[in-house]
DNA sequence: GTAGGGTTAG
């Protein structure tokens, strides 16, 4: 052994030298000189030399080493899950640690700690349970790192009670630990509760660092609470806080959520090096808040630079297409999705749900029907499909068949069932439904729901009986109250109420809804139509006289209506425009961009 | 000297 000590001058000097080599071939020489010089039978060393393989990521020479090594201590085996760890493989981290416990060695800290990462990654308590109890034998009942951990394994799994037990007990809480709280409460859709850990937090005098301020971000965007995001983001300018992809990503995220769009796209100007997700989170928030043009030329521009589309913005853009029915590019993305990527339940969804808005209801059924394993969304689209193509038995006989799988109808499942009811008149059915929702199934009815009652008994002409459900439902004095409270901000609920009063010839009621407009500044936004001709979209607007062939337009409709008379089609002389307020007026026109995109169609 | 907290979706 001696000779080669001109190499090696002793097993301390190796591990500097393994430290410092960062590629395959001088690990791998190192190896080879350890074996010849015999080093390699002295223990310490080969756990340095597993560590050297598994920070340069050489899995599987890092497992053949592992493999052969005859006598493995605590820090072997760590070398080798941290390496699975890095890789995301927890289900092979599991299994090592079980391993080890078999063999009778005794996991340290880090042990436990990994091993309940992966546990968190892969939503397994029971596993986590059992690793939990293993580190309370082992004394690290206390550990922070340990503790942190647990945290994290609970509240990945949407057990924040557990989670709030453990922090309870931990006898020191750092950063990491509030933060996996805050983050923990955020993800789950409970914001107060982590607006609320962070305040205790600032409480005991910890400064919150990015990741935190990252989980109030997400807090703030499932709040729609842009007040405080503004803040939020305010905090990590005046602190001159790092802000990388992933936080500019989310703040785009937030400020789409709580309808800034503006804000949105400004931060996702400034991200210097884009990804996928950035451009996803924008495109979706376009999609979200209704602005189909702007997210599908994002759509298209984030492909010109290079990204390819990955499953979120793919969905995003369907979602943008069944919006202005662009069936064209619906299909080729729907093409794009099978040959590429994975037709699964959720993007089988959006296929279904764009099928359907861009009027071919068939290719929504066949599209339904592959679906291997469907979920309570799949089929509430599925209904709903039906529903807006006014077959509201077919809707129903798939709501019985939905009853007959495992799965429960939730409230959006009688939303698009009770929506397809109305549409179709069924009035018996939908009050039957209605009343086994809240009765059987016990579910509160929401505005939604109360909102697809009244139009069903409404159309039915049982006005009392639309008026009497809605007395049910509150002691609120008058429907416009009730109404306009539910949503002050919307105008199109506004104008909902004075056409409803309008038709029940209820003039007063009507001038005091526009009234309420007025005074709040309120504009309803123009509606449009949108018709695809030949793979290209045309947008009207009410009167528009912009298009070229505004002329030919006009000439087919005059033709329609001539047609229309000769069939015996009477107008409805019940309406006599001049005796309508402006609100109404509008109502009745707004028909006349559908006629224009409907007589270009033809 | 190693381990724990982070982005998009039907």
């Amino acid at each position: 052994m001696y000779k080669y000590t001109w190499f090696f001058p002793w097993p301390k000097g190796l591990k500097s030298l393994l430290l410092a080599s960062k590629d395959r071939d001088s690990i791998v020489k190192i190896h080879a000189l350890m074996v010849v010089s015999g080093i390699f039978s002295i223990g310490t060393s080969n756990g340095q030399l597993l560590a050297a393989y598994s920070r340069i990521g050489e899995l599987e020479l890092a497992r053949k080493l592992f493999d052969k090594l005859p006598h493995r201590r605590v820090d072997v085996w760590n070398a080798m899950i941290i390496a699975y760890s890095r890789k995301n493989l927890p289900v092979e981290v599991v299994n090592l640690y079980r391993e080890m416990n078999l063999e009778g060695v005794r996991p340290d800290s880090s042990t436990f700690t990994l091993a309940l990462k992966a546990c968190a990654s892969l939503l397994d308590l029971e596993m986590g349970g059992e690793i939990r109890c293993r580190a309370v034998e082992c004394g690290y009942e206390y550990d922070i790192f340990v503790g942190s951990s647990l945290l994290n394994l609970y509240a990945k799994c949407g057990k924040m009670e557990e989670a709030m037990g453990v922090f309870d007990k931990m006898p020191r809480r750092d950063l990491v630990s509030w933060t996996t709280m805050i983050t923990g409460f955020a993800q789950i859709g409970h914001a107060s509760e982590a607006i609320n850990v962070y305040r205790l937090m600032q409480r005991e005098g910890m400064e919150g660092d990015w990741v935190v301020m990252l989980g109030l971000v997400q807090a703030c965007a499932y709040l729609g609470d842009s007040k405080m995001g503004l803040s939020v983001h305010g905090y990590m300018i005046r602190r001159d806080l790092p802000m990388d992809v992933v936080f500019q990503t989310s703040l785009v995220d937030m400020y789409a959520k709580v309808g800034h769009l503006d804000l949105a796209s400004h931060v996702f100007e400034k991200i210097r090096y884009k990804n996928v997700i950035s451009w996803s989170a924008l495109i979706s928030g376009y999609a979200q808040n209704g602005f189909a043009g702007n997210a599908l030329e994002l759509f298209i521009e984030m492909q010109s630079f290079g990204f390819e589309p990955d499953l979120v913005s793919l969905v995003s853009a369907l979602l943008a297409c069944s919006q202005v029915g662009f069936l064209k590019l619906g299909r080729s993305i729907h093409g794009y999705i099978v040959r590429r990527l994975d037709f699964n339940k959720v993007s089988g969804t959006a296929v279904i749900d764009m099928y359907s808005k861009c009027g071919s209801l068939s290719c929504a059924r066949v599209l339904f029907d592959q679906i291997s394993t469907r979920d309570s969304i799949s089929w509430n689209a599925m209904i709903a499909s039906y529903g807006i193509h006014g077959h509201g038995k077919e809707a129903l006989s798939l709501f019985l068949q939905m009853t007959k799988t495992n799965l429960k109808p939730d409230h959006a499942t009688f939303a698009s069932l009770l929506s397809a009811l109305s549409h179709s008149g069924l009035v018996e059915e939908g009050q039957y439904w209605f009343d086994l929702m809240v009765n059987d199934f016990k579910i509160q009815p929401s505005e939604k729901h109360y909102a697809c009652m009244v139009d069903l008994l409404a159309r039915a002409g049982l006005v009392e009986e639309a008026h009497d459900l809605i007395g049910s439902m509150t002691n609120e004095p008058g429907i416009a109250i009730w109404v306009l409270e539910l949503n002050p901000d919307e105008p199109g609920i506004y104008a909902l109420v004075s056409n409803f009063f309008a038709t029940t010839r209820n003039w007063e009621e009507v001038a005091g809804v526009r009234k309420v407009m007025k005074e709040t500044g309120m504009k309803k936004v123009p509606g449009y139509s949108v018709v695809e001709v030949s793979g290209e979209l045309h947008a009207f607007v009410m009167e528009d006289k912009s298009h070229p062939q505004y002329e030919q337009i006009v000439k087919i409709l005059e033709k329609l209506e001539q047609y229309m008379r000769d069939m015996g089609y009477d107008p409805n002389t019940d309406f006599v425009l001049h005796e309508l307020e402006e609100e109404v007026k509008v109502r009745m026109l707004c028909n006349h961009n559908e006629r224009l995109a409907f007589a270009f169609g033809l």
